[in-house]
RNA sequence: GGGCCUGUAGCUCAAUUGGUCAGAGCAGAGCGCUCAUAACGCUUUGGUUGGGGGUUCGAGUCCCUCCGGGCCUACCA
């Protein structure tokens, strides 16, 4: 048994994530600690709330709440959301925690000891209206370059020219639209992880498995220009965790808080050590996922994320960790995702535009998402989400291949034999040669689940339903019991194992409705088959069962339409 | 501007890293079956691999170039 610790990146606060988001590490994170989880692995599988920042506080304005309750309601919905698509973490923290602040204090306070954070005098644009320093995203004006009128200050999106912000012309916060800004100086923490880039360098080489998404983008960080730049980790904001505390060795910090890259991938262990207190355990519990000398030398640790998060799980974490000299332990195997478009463009939140979770939720069941996204899991390139390709292939995978084939041999059981596993015959040539196939694909299915290749465990998972169909057709139970019914009772018990089987191997992806097989078939043996003919006995002649009410019922075309319409968006 | 990724059948994607007629699923066509959610099975039609050039005995894969799509570019997260 291995100790697999998992973490997906932090969905942020500030509303409700689209299926973007979702399939871009949450969904993906999930199915693979399930699957872990379902071969006897010990598993630790966390995720968090990533709260600090602007956004947060500008979400919380808006919203007319102080930014820490804002923050505790939207971690509620979050959390809420979470639990309706499934997805079982083993604890769903927040950033915002005791546990995190301890933490990012500690290591922030060992980077200083190491002689790794240094103290910068910086100019930034102070918005008096705001009462706030303004990011240069959200200093507005005209672009010198084009005369582009909604320029940002780090970039007009209208010629694409990078500039700084002191280049608008009449500028303006785009928080209050106010212009009576000045530059103002501050100090700040930088964290010098220029002096880390070789050790960096070295560590990104040894990562051979890695996808070429991942260590490209770490590898352009560390090479291009200068190389690996310092990097601010203080900002001046109310919300977030304080930069001076005691043992805190830098002085005149008052007032600011950690930035939130700095502390958002820390939480991965903060959350680690909430959920040891949620418990009642003490921190060896934790610390032994965490801490190379406590017990995690042997652990695997494995992230998800988007390529946008990319250079912070490969460079600044990991700088802060190694910064500290003290043993965490370091990501081993980094999953990296693109983009889901939705319907040829890009989700948007502005435009309402896309599929938000709550939406999705309330018109569809979760599987019914958690399968189309999981099967089509953008890992090699962006993917496209559109209404007639999630109908198509949750009508003809979910209902057609595994529904229906629950359905017709529970169905036929019941007309022929009664809700029992019928008694009689003996298994043949021809159920050897299921074995056999199954046997194969499920070698597949494995070896894909272990490289974390979703779309391909995804696809040979579908192969093993449909086997089911085939072997149905060639045996055609219907004939055989007119002949012959001892035969028509051992293909039938045969069938009823394989749609045990199939919700055991489907779990990982469509966790409720392989609860509702297992329900129905009256049992609670969902040890994996590591051994496929010796789980086509498991369900033995005599065993009750009831035959299940429709498994997934098919999206029409008129309700096909309806959605389509719905979602797209107020703009286009 | 710079860097990276990407373009394969009508659609969504593969192709063991340069090696047999480029494969699946869906959609289309034909046949079969009648247990089942008008479901299932079998067979089958679709491709000058974005265009052009090059290297090689051999290129979807490597190089050059053009065209299209996307991401990143360090103060959004």
């Amino acid at each position: 048994m291995a100790r697999i610790l998992i973490t997906s990146a932090l969905p942020y606060i500030n509303g409700i994530k689209h299926l973007g988001n979702l399939v871009g590490s949450q969904l993906p994170s999930d199915t693979y600690a399930r699957y872990m989880r379902a071969r006897g692995h010990e598993v630790m599988y966390i995720c968090a709330t990533d709260e600090h920042g602007t956004p947060a506080e500008i979400a919380a304005a808006k919203a007319g709440k102080p930014v820490a309750e804002y923050c505790a309601e939207m971690h509620e919905v979050q959390a809420e959301l979470a639990r309706g698509f499934r997805l079982s973490f083993d604890f769903f923290g927040r950033s915002s925690s005791q546990r995190n602040h301890q933490l990012t204090q500690h290591l922030a306070r060992r980077l200083g000891e190491n002689g790794l954070i240094e103290i910068v005098t910086e100019k930034q644009v102070y918005s008096k209206a705001d009462g706030r320093f303004l990011p240069d995203r959200y200093i507005e004006g005209t672009c010198p370059n084009c005369g582009y009128e909604g320029a940002r200050g780090d970039q007009c999106e209208e010629c694409t020219k990078q500039l700084d912000p002191t280049d608008l012309i009449n500028p303006r916060s785009a928080i209050s639209g106010s212009t009576d800004l000045e530059v103002r100086e501050t100090k700040h923490l930088f964290l010098r992880q220029s002096r880390l880039r070789d050790r960096l360098d070295e560590w990104i080489d040894s990562k051979r498995d890695w996808p070429v998404l991942t260590t490209s983008i770490a590898k352009k960080w560390l090479h291009d220009g200068d190389g690996l730049q310092d990097r601010g980790i203080t900002r001046d904001l109310d919300w977030g965790i304080p930069v001076q505390f005691d043992g805190a060795p830098w002085e005149g910090m008052e007032g600011k808080v950690f930035y939130v890259w700095f502390d958002a991938p820390i939480e991965y262990i903060g959350a680690t050590a909430e959920w040891a207190d949620a418990n009642g355990l003490d921190d060896s519990a934790w610390e032994r996922w965490w801490r190379t000398d406590k017990g995690a030398d042997n652990v695997r640790y494995v992230q998800f994320m988007g390529k946008d998060n990319v250079p912070f799980h490969t460079l600044s974490f990991p700088a802060t960790l190694m910064g500290s000299n003290e043993p965490w332990k370091l990501v081993d195997y980094i999953k990296s995702f693109n983009y889901l478009n939705y319907d040829g463009g890009q989700f948007s939140t502005s435009k309402g535009r896309g599929v938000f979770m709550d939406q999705a939720l309330e018109i569809l069941p979760s599987d019914y998402w958690r399968w189309w996204l999981l099967s089509h899991v953008p890992e090699n390139s962006d993917s496209e989400f559109t209404w007639e390709n999630f109908q198509a292939s949750i009508n003809k995978d979910l209902a057609d291949v595994l529904g229906n084939f629950v359905s017709r041999v529970t169905k036929f059981c019941r007309s022929k034999f009664g809700e029992v596993v019928p008694e009689g015959g003996a298994y043949g040539a021809a159920e050897l040669a299921v074995i056999d196939e199954i046997s194969t694909r499920l070698a597949a299915y494995q070896a894909h689940m272990e490289a974390i290749e979703i779309r391909k465990a995804s696809a040979e998972l579908r192969a093993i339903w449909a086997a089911g169909n085939e072997y149905l057709q060639e045996a055609a139970p219907w004939a055989a019991f007119k002949t012959d019914p001892e035969r028509a009772a051992a293909i039938i018990r045969f069938a009823l194992n394989l749609i045990r089987l199939y919700a055991v191997l489907s779990e990982p992806f469509i966790p409720d409705a392989s609860a509702t097989i297992l329900g129905a078939m009256k049992t609670e043996a969902r040890d994996w088959p590591d051994d496929v003919a010796a789980a086509m006995n498991i369900l033995t002649p005599g065993h009750e069962f009831t035959v299940p009410d429709v498994l997934f019922a098919k999206i029409t075309d008129d309700a096909r339409a309806e959605m389509e319409q719905r979602f797209a968006g107020k703009d286009s």
